[in-house]
DNA sequence: CGGATGCTTGAGAATCATCAAACTCCGTGG
DNA sequence: CCACGGAGTTTGATGATTCTCAAGCATCCG
């Protein structure tokens, strides 16, 4: 079930979307800056990006988007950006006229849009401000749900450890091309962090946080 | 007569808006970041910027803001981001019921809020990975009307020569805020411009682009 | 078990930031 | 109209951070 049919569900219940469905393996593209935009796409599971390149090969990943989050919506007949799958990845497809039709599904499409929005003005600010290590930190608390962002919910309690596990589905030139650094950049944060045991690196794509409040520290953001 | 006037003429000849109109001295605050949201805005005339500050002052414009261009939107009931006049602005207000209930409205709402998030794409490269002279070339790019962009309508004639003048309307301050940089690597990349002939510095708010082509060829994008 | 991909680490270089000082522009008031 | 003052800008010297290049290492998967 799609979160727009949740959605639909709690504001009017109303029927369920058409039910197209599309997906996609690890490392494959929806479609390509340039491409002909004729569908918008709903993540029902797994985790893809967008970015965009420069003629020279530089890469910029711009958004990252997990499920629930829409992509595909242009002002123009073209996407912007090329979306690829980071993980295997479950999709669900709306037509544009679809789209112009139901005004639930805009309603939606208006949120999603206003809240990837929000999201990419914290992210100019990363880009444009924050050094490496706030980047980075500022990046993995992102993948720790209720905590670091304005009602942060804090430690558990404040005895027990202040732990938690967090899977990355990113490569370190992915996590780089997104937090505007090199590779090698990324892979020296995360060993300084190592170092200073705040975290420990699980496997290649997993990382246990060991104290969440003090990478919140090192986000910039306190 | 506002963007959205025209558009209900061109598009169904309804009744122009209702008519709320505020006015801005140069630097004088709309809005900060956290207040509640109740209205958005559509600039008539001036420039405004957005931009959000870290706890320790550092501060970075995430938009620009001219003539057509609509603020003020949120997800939540609080601003993401503090609006500030540049110049002299003239604004069109809009009541948040108002949009909730005038589709024509909200259809140009939306077109902003597409037309922003492309923006904040490109944006979001130029910060990520562009060098400082690729970022101010861009940026003087983008007060250049029909050059640089996808569709460029290239030099005027191929002996006439290649030139322009633009009104920055902004600080070097400010327009460092907005790249990503400090306001002397701003300086001496300006500096460097004009050693090389590319531009003249008119006014400190106005420069003279000698060799437009010249410019855009420094942008990362050719 | 072995190969390949991806990751880490090191040394050196480049870019940009910082700190400090001098200069220019611009509006004000004499 | 010109002198003055202050804000904003430019320039220089130095330093920190990040990038580049290169090599070695770990991890993952067949």
């Amino acid at each position: 079930m799609t979160e727009l049919d949740n959605e639909m569900h709690r504001e009017s219940g109303s029927k369920s979307s058409s039910g197209r469905k599309h997906r996609l393996s690890a490392h494959e593209v929806l479609f390509y800056e340039g491409d002909r935009a004729d569908r918008i796409y709903e993540v029902l599971d797994g985790v893809m990006m967008l970015y965009k390149l420069l003629p020279d090969g530089r890469r910029q990943v711009v958004y990252v988007l997990r499920a629930g989050d829409m992509l595909g919506f242009t002002n123009h007949d073209t996407f912007d950006c090329t979306a690829e799958a980071l993980t295997a990845v479950e999709l669900q497809v709306y037509e544009t006229r679809e789209v112009a039709t139901s005004p639930l599904l805009q309603h939606y499409v208006n949120r999603c849009l206003l809240s990837q929005m929000e999201h990419l003005h914290e992210h100019t600010v990363l880009l444009g401000r924050k050094s490496a290590m706030e980047r980075v930190a500022t990046f993995l608390m992102s993948l720790v749900p209720d905590r670091g962002g304005a009602n942060c919910a804090g430690p558990a309690n404040r005895d027990a450890p202040d732990m938690r596990s967090v899977v990355l589905s990113m490569t370190r030139q992915e996590i780089a091309d997104y937090l505007g650094l090199t590779i090698e950049t990324v892979s020296r944060v995360i060993s300084q962090l190592k170092r200073k045991g705040l975290i420990k690196v699980e496997k290649q794509d997993s990382i246990h946080i060991q104290n969440v409040c003090g990478i919140c520290q090192l986000t910039g953001m306190h």
